[in-house]
RNA sequence: GGGCCCGUAGCUCAGCCAGGAUAGAGCGCCGGCCUCCUAAGCCGGUGGUCGGGGGUUCAAAUCCCCCCGGGCCCGCCA
C-alpha cells in the first residue's frame, strides 16, 4: 500500500495536533510534562466564529501544573506563530483560541490530495500489528437477518478501517456447524428423507424454513410430554404456564404450516410419537465423534448450502471473508482434544457438577488481567465447563481451541471478535481459559467487539419460529426503492446505468445506517428511515459525491483543468463556505487515524454527512466553480471541488460504499 | 439476588471514556426557493426538566453515589 506521505503533513496541520503539540512543548520548557494525547482530546471547535475556528482551555493546565496562565499563554502563542496557516491567536477566557488561515492550510491539502489520491487522508500508524478480526459468523440454519446485518457491517468496515491504517488484517467467518441448532436442521432434513431443495429457492432461505419448522414441531412434542408428566403431579401454576406456551407454540406453528402446508404437514406426521429432544443431541454426538458417515455427510451439505447463500448475499453488501473456519474441523483435528488435556494439568483444572471443568476465578485477583479484560474489582466468574459427561465438549470448549488458531495461523498481535454484546460473559470465559491454559499473550489480545441488538419497530423476531426479515428481502427493498428514485429523478440515464445505480444505492444506504450507531447501542432498525434518501444518508453522501464529479466533469468538458501551477490560493478566505470546508478537510486525516485507532465508523459516518452539509451548501450558495472568469479563483475553486470529491470518495470505500459519479 | 449495557427534541441519533464557552444533527411538522455547475439539494421556522435526586468542582449531558425505566447475561445451550 503507497504510503500517502502528504497527507502527513495535513495530519499535523491539524488544529488538534498543532495545539496539542504547542502545548505540549511550551508545558516542557516550563518544566512539567502532559499526554499530548490528552491535550488533543481537549481541543474544540469554537462555538463562536468571533472567538476563533478552534480552541484549548488553557487554564486548567495552568492550574493543574501551578503555573501562571499569562507566561503559559504566551509561550503556548509562540510556539503556535511557527505554523505559516496559524493566521491568529487569542485569548479569551480561560481559553486559547486559533484562528486558521485557509490559504495556507488549503495549500497543503490540495498538495496532498493531487499526490495522494485514493489515499489520502489515510495516514499510517507507526506501530503497524497484524489482526484478526472475526465477524458475521452466523450460524448456518438460516438466511442472514438485520442482526447478522449490523454485525457484518461493523465488522467489514473496521477491518478496512485498519487495513488503510497500515495493520495486516485477515477475515475469518466461524462457521459454527456443531452446535445443536445445525443438529435440529439436520434432524428435519433426516425426518423428509434428505429432500432436495426446490429449483429457483435460495437454499438458506428454504433452509430456514426447513429449521424453524423441525423446531417448532420439535418443541411442540416435548412440551406435550412435559404437560403429560405434570398432569399427575399437583403443580398446578406451572401446569398452566406451559399450557400457554404449548398455545404461542402452536400459533406460531400454525403461521408456519401457512407458508408451506405440504411441508409442515409432512414433518408434522414424520415426528409424531418420537423423541426429537433425544435424536438431535445424538446426531450432534455423532457429528462431534464422525462416527456415523450419513450424518457427517448429511451435515456438511446442508451447511455448505446454507453458507453458500450467505456468501451470495454479502457478496451484495461487498463483503468477503479471507478465511472460513469450520468448527469441525477444528475438533477433529484434534485441537480441541489437546486442549482438554493441557486443561487437565494446569493448577485451574476443577471437577465441577461432575464435569471437567476450569475454575477461572483465581485469575482476576492479577490486576493487570483485570484491567485488560475490562472486568471490575469483585466480580465474580463462574467456572468454565470444558466437557459433558457423555465426553463431548462444549461451544467454548472450541471457542477456546479457535482462538488460538486464529492467533497462530496469521500470527497475529490482535485479534477482534465481532460478536453481540450477550455473549460477554462467555467471551471473557474464553480469554480467561486461554491464560489459564498458558496463552497469556493470547488472552490478553483478543478483544470482544461488542455490539447490541437490531430491533425492528413493532417486530419480534425469533430464528427458530422462522419469524425475521431476510437481509436478502430487505437489500431487494432498498434497492427497489432507489429504483424509484433514479426514475424519478435521472430519466435521461441509460437503462444499465440506472440499474446500477439503484444497487450501489440501496445497498450504501443499508451499510450506512447499520454503521452510524455506535455499537454499545442497541438501535431500531426503521426500514422506512434507512430507506428515506435525504440528509444524513448514504444516498445524500453519494449525491454529494456525485455533484462534485460532475462540476470537474463538467468543468473537463469545457477545457478547464485545474492548473495546480496557477491557484490563486488567497481566495479560500473571500467566502465564509469555501473557508469552513477547508476547515473540514483540514480534518480528514485526523478524524480517519482516531476512527482506525478507537474502532469507531461512526466517527466517518458524521464525518462525512458535515463535509457534505458544508459542500451542498456552498453548493447552492452561488459560488459557482465553472462560471467563475478569474483563472486564478476558478483553479482555486476546482481544487477545492476536487478536494472534496477524493475526501468523500475515500471516507465511503472505508464503509465498503462505492462511490458514484453521477445519479 | 448479582453483574454489564442503554436512557439527550414527537421519532432516530451525535456529544459522555479524556468535565469547560449559549447542548448539536437528521426525520417529522409549518412556510419559502428550480430561465443559473444535478431540488436525493438549499433557506427560514417549530421543538430539549440531557430519566430523577444528591454530591465533587470556578465549571457537570460528561465524574461519584442513590433511585427509576428498558435490554442483556449469570446452563453439562450457542
Amino acid at each position: 500500500m503507497p504510503e500517502p506521505e502528504h497527507s502527513w503533513q495535513v495530519y499535523n496541520l491539524t488544529p488538534y495536533r498543532v495545539l496539542g503539540a504547542s502545548l505540549h512543548e511550551a508545558l516542557r520548557e516550563l518544566g512539567v510534562s502532559e499526554d499530548e494525547k490528552l491535550i488533543e482530546y481537549i481541543v474544540a471547535e469554537s462555538p463562536r466564529p468571533e472567538l476563533g475556528d478552534y480552541g484549548l482551555p488553557i487554564a486548567r493546565f495552568a492550574k493543574k501544573h501551578g503555573l501562571d496562565l499569562q507566561v503559559l499563554v504566551e509561550k503556548t502563542t509562540e510556539k503556535l506563530k511557527r505554523y505559516p496557516h496559524i493566521a491568529g491567536v487569542k485569548r479569551v477566557g480561560g481559553y486559547l483560541n486559533i484562528v486558521i488561515d485557509a490559504a495556507e492550510a488549503s495549500r497543503a491539502i490540495f498538495t496532498a490530495v493531487i499526490r495522494d489520491g485514493e489515499n489520502y487522508g489515510h495516514v499510517k500508524t507507526d506501530t503497524p500489528l497484524r489482526i484478526v478480526v472475526e465477524h458475521t459468523s452466523a450460524n448456518p440454519v438460516h438466511p442472514l437477518h438485520i442482526g447478522h446485518a449490523r454485525n457484518a457491517a461493523l465488522g467489514d468496515t473496521l477491518a478496512r478501517l485498519l487495513r488503510e491504517r497500515g495493520h495486516r488484517v485477515q477475515t475469518r467467518f466461524y462457521v459454527d456447524d456443531m452446535g445443536r441448532q445445525v443438529a435440529v436442521l439436520v434432524y428435519g432434513a433426516k425426518l423428509l428423507g434428505e429432500p432436495r431443495i426446490p429449483e429457483g429457492t435460495k437454499p438458506d432461505h428454504w433452509l430456514g424454513l426447513l429449521y424453524a419448522l423441525t423446531h417448532t414441531l420439535a418443541d411442540i412434542e416435548e412440551l406435550k410430554k412435559e404437560l403429560g408428566e405434570l398432569k399427575r403431579g399437583d403443580n398446578l401454576d406451572k401446569y398452566h404456564e406451559k399450557l400457554r406456551e404449548l398455545d404461542e407454540l402452536v400459533a406460531a406453528a400454525s403461521r408456519l404450516r401457512e407458508k408451506a402446508p405440504e411441508l409442515f404437514d409432512k414433518l408434522a406426521e414424520a415426528i409424531r410419537g418420537r423423541d426429537p429432544e433425544k435424536e438431535i443431541q445424538e446426531i450432534m454426538r455423532s457429528y462431534e465423534f464422525g462416527e456415523d458417515e450419513e450424518i457427517v455427510k448429511l451435515t456438511r451439505t446442508i451447511v455448505e448450502k446454507c453458507l453458500k447463500g450467505f456468501k451470495q448475499t454479502l457478496q451484495r453488501l461487498g463483503i468477503g471473508f479471507d478465511q472460513w473456519d469450520w468448527e469441525s474441523d477444528l475438533v477433529w483435528s484434534s485441537l480441541v482434544r489437546k486442549i482438554i488435556e493441557r486443561a487437565k494439568t494446569t493448577p485451574y483444572a476443577i471437577t465441577y457438577k461432575g464435569a471437567l471443568a476450569l475454575n477461572l476465578q483465581p485469575l482476576l485477583k492479577d490486576p493487570v488481567i483485570r484491567q485488560a479484560l475490562g472486568v471490575p474489582e469483585g466480580y465474580e466468574v463462574p467456572p468454565l465447563i470444558l466437557q459433558r459427561s457423555d465426553g463431548t465438549t462444549l461451544y467454548t470448549t472450541r471457542d477456546i481451541a479457535y482462538s488460538i488458531k486464529k492467533f497462530s495461523d496469521f500470527n497475529a498481535d490482535k485479534v477482534y471478535n465481532v460478536i453481540a454484546a450477550e455473549q460477554r460473559l462467555p467471551q471473557l470465559q474464553v480469554r480467561l481459559a486461554l491464560i489459564a491454559l498458558g496463552y497469556r499473550k493470547e488472552g490478553l489480545n483478543m478483544h470482544h467487539y461488542a455490539y447490541e441488538m437490531v430491533n425492528l419497530p413493532g417486530r419480534k423476531m425469533s430464528g427458530r419460529r422462522g419469524e425475521y426479515v431476510a437481509l436478502d428481502e430487505l437489500i431487494e427493498q432498498a434497492i427497489t426503492r432507489a429504483r424509484q428514485e433514479v426514475e424519478k429523478r435521472s430519466p435521461h440515464l441509460p437503462p444499465e446505468e440506472k440499474k446500477k445505480i439503484a444497487e450501489a444505492v440501496g445497498i450504501a444506504a443499508i451499510r450506512y445506517t447499520l454503521v452510524s450507531v455506535s455499537a454499545p447501542k442497541p438501535m431500531t432498525f426503521d426500514i422506512e428511515e434507512a430507506l428515506n434518501f435525504e440528509q444524513n444518508s448514504a444516498p445524500y453522501i453519494l449525491y454529494t459525491h456525485a455533484r462534485a464529479a460532475n462540476i470537474l466533469a463538467k468543468a473537463r468538458e469545457r477545457g478547464l483543468q485545474i492548473n495546480i501551477d496557477n491557484i490563486d490560493y488567497t481566495a479560500a478566505n473571500e467566502n465564509p463556505l469555501r473557508r469552513k470546508l477547508v476547515l473540514q478537510l483540514l480534518n480528514y486525516p485526523y478524524i480517519f487515524a482516531k476512527a482506525a485507532d478507537e474502532l469507531k465508523p461512526e466517527l466517518i459516518v458524521n464525518y462525512l454527512n458535515k463535509l457534505a452539509d458544508t459542500f451542498n451548501k456552498w453548493y447552492t450558495s452561488g459560488d459557482s466553480a465553472i462560471n467563475e472568469l478569474d483563472p486564478g479563483k476558478r483553479n482555486y475553486k476546482l481544487a477545492l471541488v476536487q478536494a472534496v470529491k477524493t475526501v468523500t470518495a475515500n471516507a465511503l470505500r472505508i464503509l465498503g460504499i462505492k462511490p458514484l459519479e453521477r445519479m
